[in-house]
DNA sequence: AATGCGATCAACCGCTGTCCG
DNA sequence: ACGGACAGCGGTTGATCGCAT
């Protein structure tokens, strides 16, 4: 591992500073003195600790690895969901996201966003933080995460945390979620409050995530442009005809973003690929 | 088995906001 | 009011890994 020497002058003396990947006797020198001493003051904490590294760089650390409660592996549907519905909202607001993501940092988020969302978008030739693709998201990706979180929670053995009353709705407890205000309304997510005490002033750690009992599968949207075109449609690839009513994908009208009331599908007749293609594309099993 | 390539993610960089003297 | 130090944020980079050829 090749670990690159900075030389800093710092006023008097010159400190030659480590970069590069930390090791494990850094990773055991930053938690104990954490542990000792707290965390902030993140130079005089590098210096203090005895660590060869700049304030920023430990703190870049611990908040991105080291910390206790953070969650590692992938994220769930649920953090899936709540991501895309948070970036529709907030677009590139990285911590605030992740603030309703307790265990989840800004920049596992952000990855996430750059090597998943943004790789779907190019290959739907979209850009990301276009109507379009947000538009697309909510009406093909979302459903089929929801779908992904139903299928999960009836086949777990936690089969406690969710609940299917006879009115139609889904009760979905999840720990990690929390309250995409924007979702659809007939689907409850309730959620703990996020471990951070930092509380939105647009999303209520209260409130119930309201997402529609999605269609059976057979009347999912197969592709982004099905979807979004919220009409009868002929699908070559499954050969049935099948509507999706965009009523039960409502949005609540928050974010300009979601401003679908006013939105202009016909946007959507440029798309110049086949069918199948955005079938393939959308594929949530390669974006798992 | 070797190589190329894309995906992923940890870490760095630069900018901005805030605090304090 | 001003300037410096520091923390935090978002964008970008580069190392590594896994898969395809």
């Amino acid at each position: 591992m090749a670990t690159v020497a900075k030389r800093i002058n710092n006023s008097s003396e010159e400190i030659e500073l480590r970069r590069g990947p930390w090791t494990l006797e850094e990773d055991t020198l930053l938690i104990h003195y954490i542990a000792c001493h707290g965390e902030g003051r993140w130079n005089l904490l590098a210096k203090c600790a005895g660590l060869k590294r700049t304030g920023k760089s430990c703190r870049l650390r611990w908040l991105n690895y080291l910390k206790p409660d953070i969650k590692r592996g992938n994220l769930t549907p649920q953090e899936q969901l709540l991501i895309l519905e948070l970036h529709s909202k907030w677009g590139n607001r990285w911590s605030r996201i992740a603030q309703h993501l307790p265990g989840r940092t800004d920049n596992e988020i952000k990855n996430y966003w750059r090597t998943r969302v943004q790789k779907q978008a190019r290959q739907l030739k979209i850009e990301s933080d276009s109507k379009r693709f947000i538009d697309a998201v909510r009406r093909f990706w979302m459903p089929r995460l929801l779908q992904k979180m139903e299928q999960a929670s009836t086949s777990s053995t936690a089969a406690d945390a969710v609940t299917t009353n006879t009115t139609n709705t889904t009760t979905v407890n999840s720990q990690s979620s929390t309250i995409p205000a924007l979702l659809p309304n007939q689907i409850t997510v309730s959620s703990s409050p996020p471990q951070s005490s930092v509380t939105s002033p647009s999303i209520s750690t209260s409130d119930s995530m309201k997402i529609p009992l999605l269609p059976e599968i057979s009347e999912h949207p197969t592709s982004p442009s099905q979807a979004i075109g919220n009409t009868v449609h002929n699908n070559p690839v499954t050969n049935d005809c099948s509507y999706v009513d965009s009523s039960i994908y409502d949005m609540e009208p928050l974010a300009p973003s979601s401003a679908m009331g006013t939105y202009d599908f016909s946007l959507f007749s440029d798309y110049q690929m086949a069918e199948n293609d955005w079938v393939d594309l959308w594929n949530m099993d390669k974006l798992w």
